[in-house]
DNA sequence: AAGTGGTCTAGACCACTTG
DNA sequence: AAGTGGTCTAGACCACTTC
């Protein structure tokens, strides 16, 4: 590899097709061309108005979806997104509130609850004694303005909230523990890069199969300090933008 | 006319080429077949492996360029993406310290330096008096085992550390400001989201036009409560798994 | 000079959604 | 039935790197 800062700069050729359309696209969606949510014209007519193939036309697109300004719905074409949702991964405030504050219509929709041996990798992950004890395992579905934008997987102890199966869990899991079962929060762990969406996820969210994806994991610990529940969030990686306020010790 | 029974066996979409060539390729990876670091063979001589055109093929690399495990060096060829770095984005530990605690060869080269007015944006977040007020501003490339992974923009009120400039920039910011200039940091606020590369940035890690990347915002406040810096820094997604250890307050 | 990745064309067929 | 997005082919030319 070349050493730092010895490299010769060139002189630049002229604007790839892709890019020059998809600065063309950036300028008629910051103009208002197109309205928030709304969907674009059809790949062949935005093809033609570019002269160019669809091949072409659908790598411009790609980076506008990478970048965040429009996205997919599986099959059904392409849309302009909403403004991302600022999220802290830490969960201080549940979901709901959060996206709520924002002035959106959070929508939780459990799938699936049941309880069931932790296994090898989440034992480990959750510091429990043997990989058969049992935990909970909710799957969940979020939505924003009526667009699914994260799937979540929520593994618990099944100690510190035996009945938790008889609760509603539609809602924010962090309330639900401390008002029901006098859950503390006293600290957690959190994990995110991007990825990409697993065909699971990708159908609950109406993905392209193999789109990309911000994976957050949070472990959170008790009162005692003991490991209660992790989460797995996978994004819809153009809906959030992680916040947080970070205030140092001392 | 449909007979009955005439054509049942679909229950499924078979899998599209792409996606079977990402398993194979990712089945390999595991295997070991490349080690870390490597490069693959070239786009033409795999299209003939997996008897698809390259333009398949290149489909199939780039789900494993945005799953992180592959990634490219611009006209170069295909590379196998080392571990992530796992990153506090909070910088109470500097990037170098972090990166040689996880056994790796951290690099960081600050390209540019320079005192300029801050303009409309900047002084809006970071709170000056005017958008004329002077700022530092610093351009820094940061390096993995010799491989650039991230540029980062600085920007600092000049009232702070009003010598800045006199002193070496190829270090840590944090540790600079607390050692030279006694500015203790007392907390930050950090905005991180995924994005693409503009072409500034992708010149200078050596990515392909229009690349993906991940966006992380840190401004950091004084003891006082005063913002002292911005930080933008722009990472090679593959590259980093921002981990974070929070304690919540009570 | 040969080979590579980056870009682009001009088609095609399919499964699916919409009317 | 028509139109759409998802997938795929078989080429091509260029700028760049490597030899």
């Amino acid at each position: 590899m070349s050493a730092p800062g010895e490299r010769r700069l060139t002189l630049r050729a002229a604007q790839p097709l892709y890019l020059r359309i998809r600065d063309q696209l950036v300028a008629d969606l910051n103009g208002g061309l197109f309205a928030t949510g709304s969907k674009l014209p059809s790949e062949r007519e935005l093809a033609e108005r570019f002269t160019c193939t669809r091949v072409t036309l659908r790598q411009a697109l790609q980076l506008l979806e990478t970048d965040g300004l429009i996205y997919r719905e599986n099959r059904l074409g392409w849309y302009v997104s909403p403004p991302r949702i600022r999220y802290d991964p830490r969960g201080i405030t549940g979901f709901m509130d959060y996206v709520a504050a924002q002035g959106r219509v959070p929508v939780t929709e459990c799938l699936h609850a049941e309880r069931r041996p932790a296994g090898a990798w989440m034992a480990t992950r959750m510091g429990l004694d043997h990989p058969e004890e049992s935990v909970f395992h909710l799957q969940r579905r979020r939505w924003v303005d009526g667009r699914p934008v994260l799937v979540e997987y929520n593994t618990l102890a099944t100690r510190w909230c035996p009945q938790l199966l008889e609760e509603d869990l539609n809602t924010s899991l962090t309330t639900l523990l401390r008002e029901r079962f006098g859950l503390i929060h006293s600290r957690c762990e959190l994990i995110m890069h991007p990825g990409i969406m697993e065909q699971a996820q990708a159908d609950l969210l109406q993905v392209s199969p193999g789109s990309s994806s911000f994976y957050l994991e949070r472990l959170n610990f008790g009162e005692r300090g003991q490991p209660v529940e992790l989460d797995q969030e996978f994004w819809r990686p153009d809906a959030l933008a992680v916040v947080l306020d970070a205030h140092y010790p001392g």
